[in-house]
DNA sequence: CGACGCATAGTGGTCCGACCAATTCGGCGA
DNA sequence: TCGCCGAATTGGTCGGACCACTATGCGTCG
């Protein structure tokens, strides 16, 4: 069946290969159901076991969906299946990576702000709005990042460009800000960033593109210069 | 031992977790050794099995090294090694993603090699222009391919931001430049592509940024309308 | 005749035990 | 003292068994 492959790595990291270029050929297409996990082993001439570990790799890597009792399906491999990984990378970063990653973020940020300033429909403006209000109207640390979170998250929607907004979902991980913001607002930068916050709406509403990045860039670079002073001493 | 934890989801990605939580929590320093698969599994609570699925997961996404014979490790936790799985995004990807991703790598590199323009040492320049004059001095398509992705990855490394050029390693591996190249090279675009790389290069040489931002921008921009326009009819 | 409910086969999830292969390190001998 | 060899350690693979959940279809009941 299967003619002598060439031994290169461990099994298991052929079987993902293996998966990954069928998905690539198109011989797998998105949400598609693939052969049990028995004959998958078989195909290939690998165990069970192995081919789980394949099949649970390519899981956490959104490629594939591991439904109990059902099947094993491809996902929809659009931008936010493949690309929840990157909240890890967030999550495990410290010191001056995290520096880098606010840089990132203020460059994708503002440029997507950017676009939505000239896209936004009234509806998904109404919904920034909502959480803009939301966030004014509450004390609770908890609220406030769960609707900061929304608040970015709706202009990057509007930006119509769902790779960037996954990226920018994931450079905005819950873990990933909590851990910086909780030293940024004990500073009493609530009140900063709420005249940040507004600045960005403003623009936003006057469909103004160039006042719209600037006033993202700002707002992602203060924290950034926050955290890089402290990280300096 | 483990008192009942709440049976959210699979063992699997319990384990998964609890690993990366202590990592997170720096009780499991980078480079350092875990316990044997045998005895996390224990520690857990789980069979060998699962902790091996979960050993795999977070090895295929760049946190833990597996060492035939030796044990497992930690990676350092470098931006490369975090965002190695960026690859398969850009390898998965089809149709209008292509494009999406495009626009996202203008914006990344034309920011990187801005930032380079101010900040390259001529070490690393006398390296990019190395690269560019084997680029131009072949014929072989898999030689420009490999000089060319050479030249794009010095420039974002000498921008300074590790995470920003391991980003881009990961949107200009080699299968997604080669697919989308294919086409683009087989119109004849050979000659355009030297002139914007010159153009790139002589900004760096010159020192100067915003040439280099609007170079290296212009130089995406053709790719991904030209991408663009395929898709449309 | 149709809708509901239960039995059953199918499928992923977990566990166990065994053996293979690569590394490591200590002791033995030249 | 140096080098080699073998045993212990440890990850890699395999096969089988059983559990948990789904889906399907058949039979029953309204």
């Amino acid at each position: 069946m299967d003619e002598a492959a060439p031994q290169k790595g461990t099994v298991t990291q052929r079987a993902i290969e293996r998966i990954k270029a069928m998905i690539a050929e198109g011989r797998l297409e998105p949400g598609q159901r693939l052969p049990t996990e028995r004959d998958l082993a078989a195909q290939l001439g690998i165990s069970r076991s192995s081919m789980r570990e394949a099949i649970r790799a390519l899981t956490v890597l959104g490629v594939l969906e591991a439904r109990h009792g059902s099947g094993i399906y491809v996902t929809a491999l659009e931008a936010g299946d493949l690309l929840e990984t990157f909240g890890v990378v967030a999550d495990l970063s410290r010191g001056p990576r995290l520096v880098e990653l606010l840089e990132v973020r203020r460059i994708l940020e503002s440029t997507a702000t950017g676009l939505a300033a000239a896209r936004i429909t009234e509806d998904q403006l109404a919904e920034v709005e909502k959480h803009l209000t939301a966030m004014n109207a509450t004390d609770d640390p908890e609220e406030i990042l769960a609707h900061d979170l929304a608040f970015h998250r709706e202009i990057a929607a509007a930006a119509g460009n769902d790779t960037m907004a996954a990226i920018l979902e994931g450079l905005s991980s819950r873990t990933f800000r909590a851990r910086v913001w909780r030293g940024y607002q004990e500073e009493g930068a609530f009140a900063r960033t709420r005249r940040e916050h507004a600045a960005i709406h403003r623009a936003l509403c006057a469909r103004d593109p160039e006042a719209a990045r600037a006033a993202a860039a700002a707002h992602v670079g203060e924290v950034e210069e926050w955290l890089r002073a402290q990280l300096g001493p």
